[in-house]
DNA sequence: GAAGTTCCTGAACACTGTCAAGATACTGAC
DNA sequence: GTCAGTATCTTGACAGTGTTCAGGAACTTC
């Protein structure tokens, strides 16, 4: 059965280039520009036909979203990774920030559709029950709190909570620079890196055990 | 000229009265709902005449968001008063950052129109260089540092630096939760305010002279 | 009452997501 | 080789969106 692997093997890769046609106009043109004709004209299909392949664009959209969460991960991965070998926590917390601080300002829109997705539809809707799972670097933090914990250099308290409050200020930033409410406080480009950089250091040190001076290296 | 007075107050009230509408229509049906014919609707008016008292939906939108604005404002600052007389630094910190994720949950489809209008059109256009002005609350924060700062209560940097850093964390928080980003993390709708207080107490220790044991009262 | 101004509307345009019905091309069986 | 069946794609429409523009109605001024 030969051809009904290879049709399947078709119905994938259409299905891909959908999500990949999807994913360039929305980096080179913008969420605007990102409409179902858009996608059918850039692979040359019909418009008709993308619903053979996803049952509505929010599902189209999930997929391009998904895409852009491991291209995230990834991207603070390798800044993770440019630090060397066993870096201290203090220095791996900050290059998870900085890499996602410079990911939202580098891929505005594909950022801001990442987490602006869920409709704003409904009136007072709380957030939906349908899964979004913790995205990878969330884990990573967890482990970074703990690991610094068990060395003795931090005493916060739940390290999940702990991942997700930097987590919370690195995004808040990345999302009021990127709706402007933050220009008018700032100079320069440059100003926003050291809006992150101070945000670290004042979470980092709010996570250190009293009367503790410089954080020492824990590892290495 | 009592009539062109006249006149000219018809046409103010039509125009609030358009924006009131569109207000209504956010809160209680959500963004989607949010239509120029659905305004118009609502107000026994063509779709049309809304064009003459607003250029574009946009127009119109940011006229509803800084209403959204100053509710917000309103909200932080009688979370504030209700703190009593001279209420010390941390509290008021603390009511400031409480009353902000309080409004984005209670406001939702508000919340997020205020946040995340500036259109992500273009593919890597960075902020708008249109003033957004900074909020009321910022600079009350940025006077909160400060006086705490004179107390020898903290040594914060920049106060405004930190301000925009306490800002940042609720918003973050706020958004993440209203994207649905943090319901896998937590259980119950009260473990969002306990991530809020986790956040605040790291933020505002952060900040704390080296050292200092419990926060000391800076006022009455 | 005529002329002029102001205000509003009906109807259209170009666009959107979405879908039912039909055309086309490929497959398997006789 | 032909025919039925199936998988795939397109045509053309529907209802909705923001927006514009020619024209009509009401009011004001002369």
């Amino acid at each position: 059965m030969g051809i009904a692997e290879r049709r399947q093997r078709q119905r994938a890769a259409l299905r891909t280039r959908i999500v990949e046609a999807a994913r360039d106009i929305l980096s080179a043109e913008g969420l605007d520009a990102l409409s179902i004709r858009s996608i059918a004209e850039r692979i040359e299909y019909s418009p008709a036909t993308i619903y053979l392949y996803f049952r509505h664009k929010d599902d189209l959209i999930r997929e391009v979203v998904k895409a852009g969460f491991t291209r995230l991960a990834e991207s603070i991965e390798r800044a993770v990774a440019e630090l060397g070998p066993d870096p201290n926590s203090a220095e791996q917390f900050r290059a998870t920030g900085r890499a996602y601080a410079r990911f939202a300002v580098e891929n505005t829109a594909y950022f801001r559709l990442m987490f602006e997705l869920p409709k704003a539809s409904r009136p007072d809707c709380l957030p939906p029950a349908e899964a979004v799972p913790l995205p990878p670097w969330h884990t990573d933090l967890v482990t970074l709190v703990t690991r610094a914990k068990e060395a003795g250099l931090t005493n916060a308290g739940d390290p999940a909570q702990a991942a997700l409050v930097g987590w919370a200020v690195m995004h808040g930033l990345a999302s009021l620079y990127l709706s402007g409410h933050l220009t008018p406080a700032l100079q320069g480009p440059g100003e926003l890196a050291e809006l992150v950089e101070a945000a670290l250091a004042t979470l980092w040190k709010g996570w250190k055990v009293e009367g503790t001076g410089e954080p020492a290296r824990d590892r290495g």
